[in-house]
DNA sequence: TATTGTTATACTCTATAACTATA
DNA sequence: TATAGTTATAGAGTATAACAATA
């Protein structure tokens, strides 16, 4: 059985109809965060995938290349110029484990740099949620995990 | 106040912590949407941005490129190789409306394959919403709406 | 004067294949 | 034998600037 229509949607009139597919909206709304936050990143020359990387980064001891990208579904191969950005800013140091892989530890720079990218996500988080209506607030987060996790 | 914790969410572990920020969140289930049914209209020979503009064009009478466009958030030379690749398939036409626009109207044969992209999407928005607990899902289409419309 | 369609181009992100050195 | 790091490259998707023709 279809549930009923949720008040907020009763007056919208369907001037886009892909707006009620679920895929589409979900695209869109991920285009236009990802565009907020890119470009609120870009004031302390960070990309979204440095960020993502940077935190991860943060929270894991002897962390290597390999693993970040499994985990952030970040390709291996794509790794290799990430990091050497991040090196080359000297946010990260590469620290040899054995002879074939590197842990990736945040500097102290990197750290500082840290601190800045948490200050831009959290505001911007505040600002992203706030944008959605109190009802549905706390069931946001659970769905999109349950779509990929 | 912050609501307390769903069900759901009580048991699970954060092994990747990025997985409580909603950005990061939205963006990953969009790129796993967008993936899985990227996948199934390729089984067409159809792109998500090809699909988007068949089922917007089939709704409205006398649209045009730039309509499209600013309607689904592609930029206006950017529409002009989608369009050639959909007229030279024979899925559109393109009608001069006046001596420097044209309206956009599927074929017969686009119409056919519009049925196509109709079944692919609408079995691919049932696995889609199968994913998220029966709590969450009438929350899902609106909360994702408020973030971009 | 603003807008449409168009061309050409550049840039970011992502994917793939192959190679070596090591576990 | 599988995996880590790396190189090189190719492909999407998207963005920008400019132009002629027309509203």
């Amino acid at each position: 059985m279809k549930p009923a229509a949720l008040p907020e949607e009763i007056h919208l009139l369907p001037a886009d109809p892909l707006a009620e597919r679920p895929g589409y909206a979900l695209r869109r709304a991920a285009n236009a965060m990802m565009g907020d936050l890119t470009s609120r990143l870009s004031a302390i020359d960070m990309r979204l995938s440095d960020a993502s990387v940077m935190m991860l980064v943060q929270d894991r001891i002897d962390v290597t290349a390999s693993e970040i990208g499994r985990t952030l579904d970040i390709q291996r191969a794509n790794m290799v110029p990430l990091l050497n950005r991040l090196e080359n800013a000297q946010l990260v140091e590469r620290r040899p484990l054995d002879k074939r892989s590197s842990a990736i530890v945040l500097t102290l720079k990197g750290q500082q740099k840290l601190k800045q990218i948490e200050q831009i996500t959290a505001t911007f988080e505040e600002d992203l949620m706030e944008r959605v209506p109190e009802i549905h607030k706390p069931h946001l987060l659970p769905a999109l995990n349950a779509l990929w996790r």
